[in-house]
DNA sequence: TAGCTTTTCGTGTACGTACCCAAAAATTCC
DNA sequence: GGAATTTTTGGGTACGTACACGAAAAGCTA
């Protein structure tokens, strides 16, 4: 491995002018720095970056905003691990992380926390960008003060965030839909369960719908799909109500596509005799889902490895503070089908961190 | 951060003394040996692994032994590139890694390649226990120079292996099934096709049939499953020729499961006719099974992130030298549903990798 | 208690890079 | 040509840990 000195020696300068050329740094004359460069490049030299980290006192903050999740929505404890996760590993080279919670039915506690965060003068951002034109406003505070950010899970185009990670929703429908069709005979119907009042993460259902409709439609035997819709899914009752009578209705319906990550509250509304007769496909390996696919209640979940995501972030955003590695623009998760022979490989590394560190700090709350 | 300096300030002694404890390294009282430790316990102390790297200057040798790959056989590429992607990781910790390849139908080839990495005195061994008799033999010597190993891809029971990393192939085969299952429709019935002469991994395509049928047996309106063997698969005309009178002389055949990875070899054997009336499922994202897919001449592919094995091997192993982190007895991969839908997507983490480093040194053979 | 061995401990240097300060060299100005 | 200024460069220290070396303390023998 050459080192900084082996540079030095050879071009038969100090460390220190090396260390100005490496950098950019300024100060050297034009003869020595093509030399040095051209000795740099000679050598294919590489900055040893354990030791950058340890020289490097800096100190990196990386601002996380994301949802509070909770036992009735726990969706987005899966990235938050990631997250956690992440910086055990790069804490060592400086980064260290805040975390900021919302409530992703109230703007305003998006709004509230967001405020908090910029306070605190973080280098980069990380963000869910639950809220469309609250989003904006968020975006052009931190693009003022030139802070860069990125996008995690949901994707807003047309603002300044030097990246996005997460799942291309239309392709996750289009799966989907060839799911649908696959596990349908000829005759049979399906129908699309959708929740009006679910603003959070409107844009990527409506993608994944989208993508649904997309497929079904190309395929040659196409099958006729239904929608059902309400307000929100907190009144059981009325959830279950309207979803036998339209099963009763429509006898030919053996499908149901959730396109949200609340299969289960759709699944735990089915009698027994309803479940054996259609299939549901959702999305997202939450511990409610799973239980309901141990069951043999939900046939198929397409997962997004939203502990990946948070995990990539933080990977993504330290080397783009310590090696300055510019991201791409858009980072596609893939789009995992899971069914219940292959549910308990599929979340190895969330799990086993979480067992390794049994008490990690709390992001909940009751509300 | 706390650091050895601040826990020596505090117990009043030095910092060599704190040092002594933390490695065990002796010569130190019991009285503050007890003290110091209970300091270290009472602020959380954690070596900076960062600083531990950068002064110890012990290299650690990582010895691989996998399969050469081809294009015609390009399945090992895939965790040969993972390799290398985890070396770029670790090297500044420093490790090195030596690679050594052999011909995966030559048992001779095996031992003659392990003689030449067993006289380099490397400090761990990862390898492709592709042959029994042999391995048994492989393990007693490194077990006699008390060299840790583990095992990739393939798992061989009742030898001391630290550690295997790989799919587990009943469950895989499972997977299959219903995936056979979901795709026929009442009274079709599906063919499953073998290599005779496929020792290498014949282990794991055994379990791969295994799981199938069990899951086949498990269903209750039960698919008649055939089967096909063939000496090998490089006489495609003998190949095209039983298949297809096969496919003449049972109407029904509407599925093939091909329990290895070289579906695409029975996809070109199919003629476009054919190809519309049957499904092929099969294993691993090689190029070759990729391109079928994309044409909708394979439906399924079952994948087991091979080139997160080969990544997490040289992880796992790097962990256990520096850290002394004994890896889990066994490490199992997830098993990935692949359609032509999310193809796109579940191979991000390599392509990447090979798009950074244009040049990967070369470990292909023309054989 | 002197003299010796053994145990226990402190100091110093190295790892490779970052960055500061002052010395040296080059340039400018009068 | 000499002083003042600017540019260029070298040397030194710090980051946190590992480990060698030797000094101090303690234990032992006679």
């Amino acid at each position: 491995m050459i080192t900084i000195k082996d540079i030095a020696k050879k071009a038969s300068v100090s460390e220190g002018t090396v260390d100005r050329v490496i950098h950019n740094r300024g100060g050297v004359s034009k003869k020595t720095e093509q030399k040095i460069k051209r000795i740099l490049k000679e050598n294919n030299f590489k900055l040893n970056p354990i030791a950058s980290a340890l020289a490097l006192k800096k100190k990196y903050n990386i601002a996380t905003l994301i949802p509070k999740f909770n036992k009735r929505n726990i969706f987005w404890e899966s990235p938050y691990i990631g997250i956690m996760k992440a910086l055990t590993e790069v804490e060592n080279y400086g980064i260290q992380i805040q975390n900021y919670s919302f409530d992703q039915f109230e703007a305003s506690s998006y709004l509230n926390e967001f405020d908090k965060l910029f306070s605190t003068h973080p280098d980069v951002v990380i963000l869910v960008p639950m809220f469309r034109n609250e989003t904006k406003h968020v975006a052009k505070k931190l693009d003022q003060r030139d802070i860069p950010y990125m996008f995690l899970n949901i994707d807003l185009e047309g603002l300044n965030n030097i990246s996005f990670i997460g799942q291309d929703s239309f392709k996750g429908g289009c799966v989907a839909g060839k799911l649908m069709c696959l596990s349908l005979n000829d005759g049979d119907e399906c129908v699309t369960v959708q929740t009006r009042s679910n603003i959070s993460n409107y844009h990527a259902i409506y993608k994944r719908i989208e993508g649904f409709n997309n497929f079904l439609d190309s395929e040659s035997n196409k099958i006729r799909n239904h929608n059902l819709k309400w307000d929100n899914l907190n009144a059981l009752s009325a959830v279950k109500a309207k979803l036998e009578s339209c099963l009763l209705q429509n006898k030919n319906i053996r499908g149901i596509y959730v396109p949200s990550s609340r299969a289960s509250v759709i699944a735990s509304c089915l009698s027994d005799e309803l479940h054996k007769k259609v299939n549901i496909i959702g999305f997202d390996t939450t511990d409610q889902n799973i239980k309901f696919m141990e069951d043999d209640k939900i046939q198929f979940l397409i997962s997004q490895k939203s502990f990946n995501q948070g995990y990539e972030a933080v990977r993504t955003m330290s080397d783009f503070l310590i090696q300055k590695k510019t991201p791409p623009k858009k980072i596609f998760s893939p789009i995992q089908i899971i069914i219940k022979e292959n549910l308990a490989f599929s979340n190895r590394n969330k799990i086993s961190f979480q067992i390794e560190n049994a008490n990690p700090k709390k992001n909940t709350s009751e509300s």
